[in-house]
DNA sequence: TATGAAAGTTTTAAATA
DNA sequence: TATTTAAAACTTTCATA
């Protein structure tokens, strides 16, 4: 498995149990992370240190419940383009880095050209980020698909 | 603003920087928060305790590398249903929520009625969670977006 | 891999503005 | 009511066996 900046790193079941409980609960002390997947403190830590230090485990977040915190609108929104020159994809690629409203982006196989997810507390502050974008850079059809419920919502991969 | 158990919460100026910090770095020390919300340790604690209490702060975890663990496929998946009974509905919500390469499922408005973000190891296990999903579930039509190219990607919300 | 000790952190409680 | 100070309990980190 090659880790984000080339080092080949070879994880074995243990390596994918400790990342198992980080993902589970990053809050957990080493103590308890080792009681869970049978090893102990010293072992785990040095594990955990090399995985970090080859990127294979990346920043420490929280999850916040965005409703309560006023963010009740999510829209994903299809794009399609006819530009596909490198100074066009350049601007859109920057845009979407610098709307803190886009918290998904992909470039996407096919028909359509890119799909992005974007949180914001309304119907209204959609629309301004839509009018913003598109007046930086120019895309052919856009639709955007309003979340009426999120059924579920995770970033654990199934290790 | 209403947490998830209902309680009415008031955040104020402090209380937003101090999500911003744990969003950007949970594994920051209080101190280190304190001096960047302009504060000191035992209020920030204070804070982070009824945040946390009320259900606005959920869960620390770590973002891993997917690329780096083998999960080297994403796919985005529109559904199309024509059954809306109770019944089918909850029989699809387990499903999903049973699958682990679901990341994330949303119910829309509009004429597609579902969106999926499915994570695996490659063309053949996504073929293989297609298979799995539609025999347990009757769906009207599936349309399957690859991403090519991760963007961005960031459960930050822009407090 | 295990032990253990030093440095640092979290948590609680009491004192103060 | 919110903040500072203080002290006990716990954790991380790392050297050494």
């Amino acid at each position: 498995m090659a880790a984000k900046d080339g080092t080949e790193v070879r994880l074995d079941d243990t390596d994918r149990k400790i990342l198992g409980e980080l993902q589970r609960d990053a809050s957990q002390s080493l103590d308890d992370i080792a009681r869970n997947v049978g090893s102990s403190k010293t072992p785990v830590w040095n594990r955990i240190r090399k995985m970090r230090d080859a990127g294979i485990i990346g920043a420490q977040t929280v999850q916040l419940d965005a409703e309560a915190l006023g963010f009740e609108a999510c829209f994903f929104v299809l794009i399609r383009t006819s530009e596909h020159e490198a100074e066009w994809q350049r601007r859109f690629l920057r845009a979407l880095q610098e709307r803190p409203e886009v918290q998904e982006a992909h470039r996407l196989a096919g028909d359509i050209d890119y799909i992005l997810k974007v949180r914001v507390k309304n119907a209204r502050a959609y629309d301004a980020f839509y009018q913003a974008l598109i007046s930086e850079v120019k895309v052919h059809n856009v639709t955007a698909l309003l979340s009426m419920e999120e059924i579920k919502s995770t970033t654990a991969l199934p290790l």
